[in-house]
DNA sequence: CGGACCATGTAAGCGGTTACATGATTCT
DNA sequence: AGAATCATGTAACCGCTTACATGGTCCG
């Protein structure tokens, strides 16, 4: 039920259209969340019939046309509710980790390979994320810069200040998966003895 | 089909039934993949259907029966094969991280319960895990001494260290998270101005 | 004899993935 | 004219969750 709330955690900034969303995710929200547009475009028609949103049909062009939508009271009612309640933590799933623990299975090298795979994931989501809190810092993030512009001033602080901490947090989390992978190669070394011998001294 | 291969690393210790395998996640497993019986007892007759396992009924008292599993060639395979390719990682979809980007939505008490929900999450997690540390390096762990029993010592390091790293692993991200989340609660007290001035010291 | 535990499922439904399908617009 | 992009879905399937259902065994 998070993609509603991501929908209209987006929709809160401003009216937008499934494939506007659909751009927004990558964007945005990308690793943090992810939606294909097989699932944003039913996904706001239900929404709409729930009551949380109107959509109107823009024209576009001579014949096209496309449904733009926007947040009713209902759903903004429903944003904050949904804000207000605490999460369910859901059980661990992590293949990773349950491969990690039986790597004693796997060849060295595919061990290393999936090690090195689990640091190069990691790392291009530390990247992406670097880049993120350096547009909230140097106010280059399209959607956070509208989304201030239709906040009280009073609040820009803590809007900045969330996706700060936010992304920066996750930025750690993703240095932490690439030092255990790290820490994970240099055991497989340990393991298969690829250092002749252990110096005594 | 993650479900499938830690059936089968579960059932490469031992032949059991499929309550022994709900009970085994439960102790052996939970935190790191979670299955319900409602799961468990289909996949398995499935994978024995897809040759991965074979069946026995096994007699239980008097009048009851029950369905004792034990891996096939082809289920060793299986699982090795699972081992040995690489894992294709899946995009986020992280509601705590999704939410925390919003937190200026939320009342102030309501997102500082939500911070602490997340550290109680991952405190009980650090325990669990903290504890399964402390059953490999006491030679406490049923499962863990079974597997080693039946491998040849040559490997014993091996398997020991992988499953202590994977651990180690898991206990430095549910620290982190822990970390994460108190520098929230920090950063809401310091938005909402709890302190009454900021000492010039 | 009752309660805790052993044992094995079915059924409905949901959120998400993958693949497919269609057509208009804008730009070069 | 063709390519890139805008725009909106349908359909099949899969893994998982939640709720329900049933019956046997063991021990005090």
């Amino acid at each position: 039920m998070s993609l509603r709330h991501a929908l209209l955690a987006l929709l809160t900034v401003e009216p937008m259209t499934g494939y506007d969303l659909s751009k927004a995710f990558q964007a945005s929200v990308s690793h943090v969340w992810h939606a294909p547009d097989s699932q944003i475009y039913p996904e706001l028609r239900r929404m709409e019939a729930d009551g949380l949103l109107v959509g109107t049909e823009v024209p576009w062009g001579p014949r096209g046309k496309k449904r733009e939508y926007h947040v009713t009271e209902a759903g903004l009612d429903a944003f904050r509710a949904w804000m207000n309640e605490p999460l369910s933590y859901t059980r661990e799933r992590d293949p990773a980790h349950l491969k990690a623990a039986y790597l004693e299975w796997a060849e060295p090298d595919a061990a290393r390979a999936q090690l090195r795979a689990h640091i190069a994931n990691f790392d291009e989501q530390r990247v992406e994320w670097l880049e993120k809190v350096r547009e909230i810092d140097t106010g280059t993030s399209a959607m956070l810069e509208k989304r201030l512009g239709h906040a009280p001033a009073s609040e820009h602080a803590s809007i900045r200040a969330y996706k700060r901490y936010t992304y920066v947090g996750l930025i750690a989390r993703a240095e932490h998966e690439i030092e255990w992978a790290e820490r994970g190669l240099v055991l497989i070394d340990e393991l298969n003895g690829t250092d002749a011998a252990p110096p005594a001294d």
